[in-house]
DNA sequence: TTGAAAGCGATACCAG
DNA sequence: CTGGTATCGCTTTCAA
């Protein structure tokens, strides 16, 4: 690869003048066209490891999830790179797969590794983790979806317990008195706010909490299906489910299907994010459905106030959810 | 941000010997406790992008492919991910959103902003095009699902027209006759040959090839349902339809359900890939499985192979596929 | 305007 | 072993 020092000497000017060629700065115009040309006839393209280590900063972003595969987020991350294109950062994203040593090793990864900012989706780390991690590097953070309680960054979010007290309100409405509710681990945010929008429907309707028809673990297909298996195989299974996570209600409609159960007729089930997928059911299942596009475009806009400059109070916002009938 | 300057100060030491202690060189024993505790205490971590602008080696890979949302992709690259992880490597992901001038435009920057080798999902890129991004760096691209035909470069590929044909095939057997097509466009090599192998099960079997019944286009959901609708409202509609994409099937399936048919009563649909979501519906949808995790790992290996030197001619690899009924 | 030179943070050669 | 120094490619003063 050529360097600027060879585009200098093609052209015969010095290395500052190719150097204020390329960012815009004021060379005579008989110039122009000489470098102009050693640029093309070297094939040259600035180096943009040199160019950071120079400006420290790389015009790049990271978006660090625990899962490629969920829609949601593709959704989302379609909507901030856009935004993110439009104002001139590249946005890389890295997935740790829902593994705690991974998110500590890529957030890690990512703090160090040079992007300006940074879009983060937590699962697993807490609170000290993150300072530690965090530490003495100014890369500004934006949470997604979830956030790690205590921890000063902004935050986008949806309204989790109000939508799930509606979601299981309705279902309350329909006539269910013993609805299950399958969703994710408590150490996640959202999971934990999806479980307190249940508790909220139940009380409200006075309707008394059962543990056996609370599952909270792995956002998996696995998971789902096999809750679903165990719900059924009490003595009195519940006549809806409430799932809370794409991947979970995947496995607890398989499940249900595979038990040779009718949806909704023997068990409603009612779930979360998803709606093409959702739809393409017969009858279609009624989810929550989370405003994707906002929630990214919002969390690259705060990104980029952020690299800009801005140092206010972090900020946390919660966008509202419609239900999909 | 403490640099290797302020640690060998902090320690009594030159740069030097710092840089050794950090990269395993011979050090006095004496010195590695100060050292260790300058490094502790300045909370020093080496600058990755000094380094890399030295050792011109940043032991991450880039991977560039068209959409996020494929649980295809979301399979292949958490299996080449591992592999390359083992080895050392950081992935970091691009998405191009199956555009034509951010797929450029995102090909350009990765191959410039230092990863070491790329894995690459190509769909709308010529091989002029190809070959004059990548003409002069020396990145190494493995190829993956698909590949740009006249490029060197290694390519990890599925046999896409004997199982298409072997999918075709089946329902053949099963009594259609009239079978439609709905896939991706013609610029997309595992589309073609998806494609082609269509066309070969029915002169196989000796059926006459209808254009009316064959639909190329974009890889998405509306797609699939349009194109089913348009299907079903010429004169005599099929009796089946062959899907070779997981978002067109999506497609396809909803529209099938909307217009009131039964699946496979009315409409028998064979799909490519998506084994859980298809697996999810009554019955499972009959499914082309490729081995998604094979494919993420040989295309892994294939790309360390290069970045540790190997120089021999690109490789084209085929794996077989499964039919999942 | 222009260009010489300093410096970003790290590595590695080479003399001691 | 150790440490001074050149170097990676680029940006940016600053003096001319």
């Amino acid at each position: 690869m050529a360097t600027i020092k060879d585009v200098a000497q093609l052209a015969g000017v010095s290395i500052s003048t190719v150097s204020k060629y390329l960012n815009g700065g004021h060379v005579r115009p008989e110039k122009l066209e000489p470098i102009r040309s050693a640029i093309v006839q070297l094939d040259y393209r600035v180096n943009p490891i040199a160019r950071s280590l120079k400006i420290r900063r790389s015009h790049s972003v990271g978006i660090l999830l625990p899962s490629l595969a969920a829609p949601f987020f593709s959704s989302v991350f379609m909507a901030s790179d856009k935004v993110l294109r439009e104002q001139g950062y590249h946005s890389m994203i890295s997935c740790y797969y829902a593994d705690h040593g991974l998110e500590r090793d890529y957030l890690s990864y990512l703090l160090g590794v040079g992007v300006d900012g940074l879009i983060y989706v937590p699962e697993n780390l807490t609170a000290e983790e993150f300072q530690e991690l965090t530490l003495h590097r100014d890369v500004p953070v934006v949470m997604v979806d979830r956030m790690i309680p205590g921890v000063d960054a902004d935050a986008v979010l949806t309204e989790n317990k109000k939508s799930s007290c509606n979601a299981v309100s309705r279902l309350i409405e329909k006539g269910h008195r013993r609805i299950a509710l399958v969703g994710g681990p408590n150490s996640v945010l959202t999971a934990k706010e999806r479980l307190a929008g249940y508790l909220q429907a139940l009380e409200l309707y006075n309707i008394l909490y059962d543990g056996a028809l609370v599952f909270s673990g792995e956002l998996s297909f696995a998971f789902g299906h096999q809750s679903f298996l165990e719900l059924m195989n009490t003595g009195t299974p519940p006549t809806a489910v409430f799932s809370t996570n794409h991947d979970i209600t995947m496995g607890v409609v398989t499940a249900a299907r595979e038990q040779g159960l009718r949806i909704p007729e023997d068990v409603e089930i009612f779930g979360y994010d998803s709606v093409n997928i959702c739809a393409v059911m017969t009858p279609p299942l009624p989810v929550v459905y989370q405003p994707e596009q906002e929630i990214g475009r919002t969390a690259a806009a705060y990104l980029i106030e952020r690299l800009e400059g801005y140092a206010g109070a972090s900020r946390k916002t919660r966008l509202p959810c419609e239900m999909i009938l």
